[in-house]
DNA sequence: TCAGAATATTCCTGTTGACGTATATTCATA
DNA sequence: TATGAATATACGTCAACAGGAATATTCTGA
């Protein structure tokens, strides 16, 4: 993956709140819609958008979409991918992301 | 300085090979111009996008401008920041821009 | 095979940003 | 103080992208 395709994926606030939270396992799509709160059609955008780069991929189960960050990418990418995960864990919004997302009542796709 | 911003910064291929060179040590406009051949006004953008997003400041001596990372960044970003420049150390690009830079004949400004 | 759930895509609009040309600014020095 | 060097800004154009509304797709189970 390119240098500045992570960081492009990186530079919106949505894709980095939903890249936060695949940091810590794969998720299906209706998991990262309840987490974040947002529209469909605006998590579908930005999760195709993440994927077209070369960031995440699927995996289909049944009726439900399971995206993960992919396991192809370089030990770059990754190491700034760390990055994030342990330098921003305090940051308000992405932090109660993360709660959101544990304190949810077992989704549909479980 | 905000997450969301920092990858903006680093999101445009000019920009990150500014980044990159700043990382080793701050550097006047016409020495980041020279090292990687860019027209002036588009150097001089980038580095003010830069600079207004917070992750340049400025130090003007004489005739010229020095630039630096900003010595005011957070913890979080300058992992980020760290993980660019040793994560991306082989690049072709990045490590030829950084070759220019020390083969240079002492430009002017120094 | 039909209905509905989960997800993606298309179309439209407004905003941001990238690039080039030309011009302005700022400072040092002749 | 006029000139030139170093750098920034204004303006115009084009492409990328974000967001919403509506619609399409794909799969499951009745």
């Amino acid at each position: 993956m390119e240098i500045v395709s992570l960081h492009k994926c990186l530079s919106d606030p949505t894709r980095l709140r939903i890249v936060n939270l695949l940091l810590r396992e794969p998720l299906c799509v209706c998991e990262l819609q309840e987490a974040l709160d947002e529209p469909q059609v605006k998590m579908s955008k930005h999760i195709g958008y993440m994927k077209r780069q070369g960031l995440l991929d699927v995996q289909r189960k049944a009726n439900w979409n399971f995206y993960r960050i992919s396991p192809k990418l370089s030990e770059a990418v990754l190491a700034s991918l760390e990055a994030i995960r342990t330098g921003y864990a305090e940051d308000p919004q992405l932090s109660e992301d993360l709660k959101k997302l544990e304190h949810s009542p077992g989704a549909a796709c479980r």
